[in-house]
DNA sequence: CAATAAATTGAATGTTTGTTCAAAAAATAA
DNA sequence: TTATTTTTTGAACAAACATTCAATTTATTG
């Protein structure tokens, strides 16, 4: 059998960065061609139709940052200063030209109700909230941990949303240090 | 000069829930006859295309959100325990049948980077913003004021995708509850 | 009642859409 | 090398897309 010839993380890194941009409705397949340097015949052998690429472009952006995420929190600082750290990056990225929010969250408000891959998008999101989870609960009560969770996903929700359309990064600071008061801030004072 | 003959508001109305439903993109003008009844020649006739058509969908939902976020404020009880309300409103609508988060939200995060229609969306959401700001400065100093005001935004963006995918009404509101621990939730215990 | 102006109609426009497929090229296996 | 399998190619497809417009209907004006 002859071997694939196409770098597949190459061009789905490539699809992923176009979805992620237009969205998954105003990607065009033409648009994918250009982009991946593809022809038809093969995105539709290696990827079956638009909705099969996009989702190994999901599953590709998921996956990336889930072990992005396990990653920080492997490098032994406290669990709380390592929260702190990803919530201001989280706001640097905001404020870089060509902002594009997150992925996943972006398409899970794109589609539609009845799409397999909503359900598919909500695992994912589910995976990250279960890390800070299970982060948390070497600190607190499982109880505690859970809601403390729940908290900081609503704000990454929450600045992943407002970063897309306000420019002060300030503001988006202060309203982290208000609702996650009880995370160590105070280490990021200057 | 003849009357216009169907009516502007029922039509924006139907137009309105289906680009929030579906989204710009997959909307299709098809999809915008059936819906409102109307022909071709007349969409075009009132309002120049889809573009147009789509941002009096968006005014329409705006004014009408905006208007409601007022008229909670004048029902003059507290400020703060309005807005618990409000944000326990949000959430027993996260959790119906058919939810759609929010059509200003979904519309921001679906649009372009170069479309005018983003500034314009965002224009809305300072709007409302500055609502919570100017309710919230009868209370507390202007800085504050803002600071929880953008604490505010950051929880309504945050719940209004987190209970898109999640069906749990409680961990929202447990996270509101933390995250917001200076509102009066107490009232709200039974 | 005409005369005039505006709104409605629905067929038709030319693109763009996602997808297919037979032929050609390339890679492996014998 | 030859035979076999897999990938690439790019032209072609029907369906769906946003939009236009001349003809018709409807409403207002004089």
């Amino acid at each position: 059998m002859a071997k694939v010839q196409f770098d597949r993380q190459t061009v789905l890194d490539k699809a992923t960065s176009l979805f992620w941009r237009v969205g998954y409705s105003a990607t065009s397949m033409q648009a994918l061609f250009e982009v991946t340097g593809l022809k038809p015949g093969s995105v539709y052998l290696a990827f079956g139709n638009k909705e099969g690429l996009f989702k190994e472009s999901i599953d590709f952006y998921a996956q990336s940052s889930i072990t992005n995420l396990k990653n920080k929190f492997n490098q032994k600082q406290g669990v709380e200063q390592t929260i702190c750290e990803i919530l201001l990056s989280f706001v640097e990225e905001s404020a870089q030209a060509g902002y594009c929010s997150c992925f996943l969250l972006k398409s899970q408000l794109e589609l539609d109700e009845q799409s397999d891959l909503r359900e598919y998008i909500s695992s994912y999101l589910a995976t990250i909230e279960g890390i800070y989870t299970e982060q948390l609960s070497t600190l607190y009560s499982e109880d505690e941990a859970k809601q403390k969770a729940a908290s900081i996903m609503l704000h990454i929700f929450g600045l992943r949303v407002y970063g897309y359309h306000s420019n002060s990064e300030a503001q988006i600071v202060n309203g982290l240090r208000l609702g996650l008061h009880w995370l160590p801030w105070s280490n990021f004072d200057h």
